[in-house]
DNA sequence: TCCCTCCGTTCATAATGATGAACGCCGTTC
DNA sequence: GAACGGCGTTCATCATTATGAACGGAGGGA
């Protein structure tokens, strides 16, 4: 994506890459015009991995992934549990923002804190590992009810009202349903004071094998920080941390 | 592993593979050493694969594959079954060989034959694909037998002796367990002329995720034309095919 | 059938990566 | 605490890779 120092061996993978989004498998000019490569550019580097059997040519002369990618990534997974493989994209999500990061999993109708970075900025968030947050006051939470059906939230809160944190906290499911809508559509969560003051949290859910919501990761910071700039690149991360570890969950 | 046209992107993929090998990492001196690179070339490309996220730093400076590798290849295996798979390195083995092949699946006291690629060389064995042949007169069939214990083995043979199909058959299950001993120890079995005249065999079973022999590969070629050399090759290409295969199962 | 286009391949030259030597850092030894 | 050895990093120079232009073949339309 970004500058790497060596021009030969990223564009070795970005063909590896590109290839693993084309399952049928693409063309040498395809290849090179999506990458925006001179064709006879293209045409060595997949001779090499041709040869290296990363790749292979079909009949039609299409060039598709071996499974000689999967068994160097299997091994990774070997000797990966699932909280390590989310730790990891924390760590890389932390790199990219230098914000407090969490980690959650949905317990009813909370959100169980199970893991955490912390910014190294000189004001930061407090950790909260190991505590427990109700759903609808929280960015995790919210991203989590979002991939609920209206009618399952409606079902955690019968009352109808939700007990406030602080002056902004959502105050019913109405409200709290119209919002969810937006963040779907958004594909992360964002929620500004409603928790605690001066704290603004941005959050994705992460699905399980299941499809259901399992695993949360939120980025946290003093509202001040968060710009609606930061916002949207923070929500931009995370919802990219989503894609990648529920494809690796999948797996798993 | 041989002779790739660009240098780069070869060194790039065998650091990947490397350290697939090493789940705690390597430092720097040690992957240099172990592809007997200049440091400073390592270091190029290690910056490179750091960028990209292929590999992250621990905080003892060991490099360590990150899961981006294992979300390129599994993109692979979310549209691949256990056939393709099986097909995928037969048609490797076969580009090594140009002998004809065949897969087939352990079926009782026999295999049945699912699946081939024929040699293009003029003198070829005729196919057998949805045919089923005894366990004790096949390649196939006796790596299977191999990665049963004697106790089954016998179990399946309660009689002692083995109807012929050649005269050179073997002829009871006293003189097969000999053999089966022999083909654990070299890790592929062999089979020559035992089931038709002036056809050998190499064959070597897949152990599915149970642990169970679940799918076997053979190489079958006139005798005339497998030589000792070539035996043993053979043997190689599918004991390497049978590592490659069981570890894509293994996660798949 | 002929022409035209599109694709993959090849090749000479320009641009980029590879390398060993030198540097700075740290921990260890004497 | 001085000297040494091992490690990662940097840099100038040389070797390799990237590239555009030219080639040849395959398919399609007129």
């Amino acid at each position: 994506m970004t500058e790497a120092a060596n021009r030969t061996l990223q564009r070795g993978l970005t063909i590896l890459e590109l290839l693993s989004e084309h399952p049928d498998g693409l063309e040498l000019h395809e290849i090179a015009k999506e990458l925006s490569l001179p064709k006879s550019s293209a045409h060595n580097l997949m001779q090499t991995l041709l040869t290296l059997r990363y790749v292979r040519l079909t009949p039609a002369s299409r060039y598709q992934l071996t499974l000689k990618t999967f068994e160097v990534g299997a091994a990774v997974v070997q000797t990966t549990d699932v909280t390590q493989v989310l730790r990891q994209y924390m760590q890389q999500a932390f790199a990219d923002c230098n914000e407090t990061m969490h980690c959650g999993v949905l317990s009813g109708k909370e959100v169980l804190y199970i893991d955490k970075i912390e910014s190294t900025q000189s004001i930061r968030m407090a950790s909260h590992v190991g505590i427990r947050m109700p759903l609808y006051a929280t960015a995790m939470g919210k991203a989590f009810l979002a991939e609920m059906t209206d009618d399952e939230v409606r079902a955690l809160y019968p009352e109808g009202t939700l007990p406030p944190l602080t002056d902004r906290t959502i105050p019913d499911v109405d409200a709290l349903l119209t919002q969810l809508s937006a963040i779907r559509q958004r594909g992360w969560a964002m929620e500004d004071q409603e928790n605690a003051e001066n704290v603004s949290c941005v959050g994705v859910a992460i699905l399980g094998r299941d499809g259901r919501p399992a695993y949360a990761l939120s980025i946290s910071a003093p509202s001040f920080r968060m710009t609606e700039e930061r916002l949207e690149n923070c929500g931009a991360l995370l919802r990219r941390a989503k894609r990648r570890i529920e494809r690796v969950l999948r797996a798993l």
